[in-house]
DNA sequence: AACCGATATATTGGATCCAATATCCACGCA
DNA sequence: TGCGTGGATATTGGATCCAATATATCGGTT
C-alpha cells in the first residue's frame, strides 16, 4: 500500500490482523504481490514453501491459489503445480482491448456525479505521479488516479473488473517503466483527461481515455514484440 | 451442454471422467448449476451436502467454491459459509453495462475474420432459437449465437470475460422468459446483427449489439424492479 | 411473559495425513 | 555414446481430523 514491497516476507508480516480468515489474507498477499511483480511470470509456487512463508498450512495458500486461478493471475498444471502467468506482447494487448472497452464506460457513468473534492484528488494524484520515481508506486498512483474518475459509476461488478484489468495492466507498465523510463506524453494525457472531466464533457472524456490507453497499449506492444524472451515482472 | 439439466444430481453423475481433478469437476457442475438456476440465488451451499452429492470430500467443493468466489458467483461469509449470489435490477442493470461495453469491442476484432462457415452456423443458432421453448436451452443457444460472432477475435482475455459476462446474463434471461415468454424483438435483432455481420459493416453490427445489449437490458431492469422480492434464478 | 445469558450443536476454517501423479536420475541396452 | 526403461523423490490432489466461530436452544431472572 505504502512502502516499497520489497521482497515477499515483507508483504507477509505486516497486516496479517487485517484479515479474518488466513485463505483472505494468503489472497490478498500474493495478489499484490504478483501484480506488483515481486512474483514474476513463469515462477512455479510451490505450495509448502508459501505456506511456511506465510506461517500457515498448505490449505489456505491451495485455496487463495485458486482464486487466483480464477482471476487469471497464475495458472494451474494438473499435480504440477501453479505458475504465476508469463506477461506477452498479446496478453498486454488483450488487456488493452479490455481497458479501452471498458474505461470510457466506467467513465461515462460516473462523470455527471463527480464532485469537485474527486476531481481535486485526481489533480492531486497527477502532481504526485509527477514526482514519483518508484515505478510500484507511480503504478499505484495511476491506477488511483484512473479509479477516482471512475468510481461514482455505482455498478460495483463493472468498477471492480476495471480495477482488475488496471491492475493487470500495471504489471506491463511497470515493465516498461524500468526500460524506458516514464513517457511524459502520458501526464499530458492525464491532464487533458481531467480538464474534460471539469468541462463535464463526456464524449472528449472517453475519447481521450480510448485514446490514453490505445496509445499505451500499443507502445508497450511492440516494446515487448522487441524482447519477447524476458521472462520478468 | 445438450441436456436439460432437471436437477443437480442429474449434473454430477454424468461426464465426471471429463476433468482432470475432482476440483476442476466440482467447479465447472457448480458453475453450470448456479448459471442454469438449478442452484438459485440466495441458496447457502453447505460444504458437506455438496461434498456427498458430488461423491467427493469437503476439499474439493471448498477448493471450486472459492474459484466461484473469485468469479462473483457465491459469496462468502466467514464461518457461515458459502451463497448463491443473489439477483437483482441493479445486477442486471451492471452486467448490461459490461457487456454493451465488451461485446462491441470482440465484435470488432472478430468481424474481419469471421469466415462463411461462422455466418452460416450463427444463421442456423438464429433458427434453432426460433424453435426453442425451454429457457435453459434458449439461453445456451444464444450465448452461442454471440460467442460464434466474437470467436474469431482472438484476445483469450477478452473472449472469456465476455461469454462470462454473456453467461450471467443468461440468469436473467431465463428468469424474464420464464416469466414473459420470448420476446420476438430480440430475433430480429439477431437476424439485423447477422446481416451487418455478412456486410462486414462493423459500424452498423456494433451499434446493434450495443442496442441489443442495451434494450433487454433495460427491458429486464424495469421488470426486476416491479417484483423485487423474488428469490429465484 | 419477555429478555438476557450460558450451553449445546452445526458448520466452517485450518492442520495433518495419505494416495496419486509427475519429474528426475541411474542403469542397462542397443 | 545415446536412448529408453525403471525406480526413487518431490509435489500436488484428496481425505480425515481438530479447532474456532456462529447459530440455536434452553434455562434463569426480572
Amino acid at each position: 500500500m505504502t512502502q516499497p514491497p520489497a521482497d515477499l516476507s515483507s508483504l507477509i508480516a505486516r497486516n496479517r490482523p487485517r484479515y479474518r480468515t488466513a485463505t483472505e489474507f494468503v489472497e490478498a498477499a500474493l495478489r499484490e504481490a504478483i501484480l506488483s511483480g515481486v512474483l514474476p511470470g513463469g515462477l512455479p509456487l510451490r505450495q509448502e514453501e508459501l505456506a511456511t512463508a506465510f506461517g500457515v498450512s498448505r490449505m489456505p495458500v491451495r485455496e487463495a491459489l485458486r482464486q487466483l486461478e480464477a482471476r487469471a493471475l497464475v495458472e494451474f498444471h494438473p499435480h504440477r503445480g501453479a505458475v504465476v502467468v508469463e506477461i506477452s506482447a498479446e496478453d498486454s494487448a488483450d488487456i488493452g482491448a479490455i481497458r479501452a472497452a471498458l474505461e470510457p464506460a466506467a467513465l461515462r457513468l460516473s462523470l455527471p456525479h463527480l464532485t469537485a473534492t474527486d476531481l481535486d484528488l485526481a489533480e492531486e494524484l497527477i502532481a504526485e505521479m509527477d514526482a514519483e520515481a518508484d515505478p510500484g508506486r507511480m503504478g499505484e498512483l495511476n491506477r488511483r488516479f484512473h479509479m477516482t474518475l471512475y468510481a461514482r459509476a455505482g455498478q460495483p461488478r463493472l468498477l471492480a473488473l476495471t480495477e482488475q484489468h488496471l491492475a493487470a495492466a500495471d504489471r506491463y507498465l511497470r515493465f516498461q517503466f524500468a526500460a524506458l523510463g516514464y513517457h511524459p506524453r502520458s501526464q499530458d494525457e492525464h491532464g487533458a483527461l481531467l480538464a474534460a472531466c471539469r468541462r463535464g464533457d463526456a464524449d472528449a472524456a472517453c475519447a481521450l481515455v480510448v485514446q490514453h490507453v490505445a496509445l499505451a497499449s500499443e507502445q508497450l506492444t511492440a516494446f515487448l514484440k522487441d524482447r519477447p524472451a524476458t521472462p520478468s515482472a
